[in-house]
DNA sequence: ACCTCAGATGAATCGTGAA
DNA sequence: CTTCACGATTCATCTGAGG
């Protein structure tokens, strides 16, 4: 008789990371959590800025050519090396249904969103973090570098992603939230600071940024992942918004003063978590259920939007027009000759002399049921 | 004896190709070119877009997507394939002190940076193209995608390159122009039709947005190359800027609408042409001549900024404090304890009661040099 | 000449769940 | 797996017709 297989039991449990900084290689730590445990994952990875200065030698004269490639290439593949191993553990504590934010710059950025390509990520936007207050170019020698880009991507093509449209057009006066964000860099109050006045980390985001990823792609409660920790934004706008988070970082300093600000934030309270829904994910109610209950008796003529169609209802939520019946959409569709109508809105019906959608109907039906 | 070496002569002259558009292949046609005959390639390449099935907007109406057979490759790996390999005929044809312009969307400009970055392209910029006017997202599924990044790189990082930095300036309210540029989408009367009432091109690109492109990055008489030429904005632009190009376009149609195109164009007047000259290519003017020509005779006191220090001029050109003597920079970081100053701005002299900086007597000295 | 309003359209990786 | 029915979803700009 065999033994028992006994699954590997991760190194690091949930329960022990849960809303708190673990500290350590990030690769490591994110390889020994259970599989599937984050919804979300905010990566702001080191920007490689180390090229330039090996181009040339201490003595200034300029590397030979092929030597120079090859040096070149080796430093970008190292950049490339590292890169392809956190994103494959991304993909590893990601459930399948999660997605990916990541911020960088021109010095990465292009490498990562290629190597998260070529694993599989499938990118929904690019987004422009417009710096509404950016460091000059002193030198006068290129354009102020006055934005950084942020690639949103999911763990897999096929699967279906958090995006909480309604929210997100809010926030923008009822219009589309488009892909460039104006946010101020992090300053002032906000920029932590050490006792001496210097800083305490030489990249902090701010939490503006992080609040509009957090509110456009994840839901109250779920889990958010940081590979790359630093002072803890990350952590602090998910605590502020009731969602939980994983940070991993490997400076003990930084995630000691992550620690301590993320305990000073107070949580926002649950009734003001909630999002709009969209239509999409309230209750389907089928056109029947409103005749069934009598809000609209079989023969009521309908009406077109644009007054030229006209169509009777019959006792199983069908209508009936001069030449043809079906669903409030089909005969929708079919009246107009279009593809495809929402007979919801297409439809009227007449009370007191005005035509009135039968969506209302189908709202009063809603409010009714629940 | 060993037989002289014959250099290949490219099957394509300069002459042969200057202000027109070539048919072919871009490959091809660059590596026929004579080496380094470009002062500036810009290239719209394919951006591989991967689209599905068809749009519809919330009103039926279909939208006119890009599916045109140059938009489609079987893979990344092809994709990267063909990049790497117009990149390399880019650095062909691309003079040492050559740069590149390239623009995509995040469909392809992640594998496009990564590649000309593996080639030894130095990445100056990425600009980021805000339309005024993109195309909603009707389906309510991501943020509306409302830019297109450009990449600005040098063929070698340690050669200089052009960049019109006053120009630039004085195009943005004499503020420095930022790495983010509002320009609408190409509409209107500038967008060409066939006889039906029909796109020419798909992806036609605005003229003010290589309006900029060629301003900034190139001097008048310079020749810049552009693959994708399309419908043949560069083109258009160049004339009207007093640039050569030189277009290759694989398309007939598209290759004989260009032509069409810019011979309408009126170009510029030359005396228009001409942008200020950044600070740093005007004449150095040593302050030893101000004193020299009599503009400010040995012996004057100077009075910085603050009102607190004072020096006076000696006969050499070099000021005299209480405690030290220098240049006029040396004499300005001295009194205020700074590592650095331009004397320039810092020293101001008297003259009927108000303090005027002696940078104003530097730029009288120019006007009357040039 | 000037205003208003309807209609068209743009580099777009654009839905979901039951059967 | 695929197929099918339901039904959700758009902003700035330009053109041209009509008043």
């Amino acid at each position: 008789m065999a033994l028992p297989v006994k699954t590997p039991k991760p190194i690091l449990s949930l329960d022990a990371a849960l809303d708190r900084v673990v500290e350590g290689d990030c690769i490591e730590r994110m390889m020994s959590l259970p599989p599937g445990c984050a919804d979300l994952v905010f990566a702001d990875p080191p920007y490689n800025l180390q090229l330039k200065s090996e181009l040339r030698r201490p003595d200034n004269s300029q590397v030979d050519a092929v030597n120079d490639n090859w040096d070149k290439f080796a430093s970008f593949a190292e950049y490339d090396k590292f890169t392809r191993q956190w994103l494959a553990a991304v993909k590893h504590v990601l459930k399948d249904t999660g997605a990916l934010w990541v911020i960088g710059s021109y010095h990465n950025i292009f490498r990562v969103g290629a190597a998260l390509q070529d694993l599989d990520f499938w990118v929904l936007n690019d987004i422009i973090w417009r710096k509404a207050n950016p460091m000059p170019n002193f030198k006068g020698t290129r354009f102020t570098n006055a934005h950084e880009t942020l690639i949103w991507a999911t763990k897999n093509p096929e699967q279906k992603y958090t995006f909480n449209y309604e929210a997100m057009k809010a926030l923008n006066d009822d219009l589309q939230m488009r892909s460039d964000w104006d946010i101020p860099i992090c300053s002032g109050k906000e920029r932590l600071k050490k006792d001496n006045g210097e800083k305490v980390h030489s990249t902090q985001k701010p939490e503006s940024l992080l609040y509009r990823v957090v509110v456009a792609s994840t839901k109250p409660g779920d889990v958010i992942l940081d590979p790359f920790f630093g002072s803890g934004t990350t952590g602090a706008v998910a605590r502020k918004l009731g969602r939980h988070f994983i940070g991993i970082e490997r400076d003990h300093e930084y995630a000691s003063a992550a620690r301590q600000r993320i305990a000073a934030v107070e949580p926002a309270p649950d009734e003001c978590l909630q999002t709009n829904k969209s239509k999409r994910a309230e209750p389907r109610i089928p056109f029947g259920w409103v005749v069934e209950r009598g809000l609209l008796p079989p023969g009521t003529v309908l009406h077109g939007t644009q007054k030229r169609h006209k169509a009777k209802v019959r006792a199983d939520g069908t209508l009936v027009c001069a030449d043809a019946t079906g669903s409030i959409h089909q005969m929708g569709a079919h009246v107009q000759g279009a593809p495809a109508c929402n007979g919801w809105t297409f439809w009227q019906y007449e009370q007191n002399g005005k035509l009135i959608p039968i969506d209302v109907l189908r709202q009063q039906l809603r409010a009714s049921i629940s």
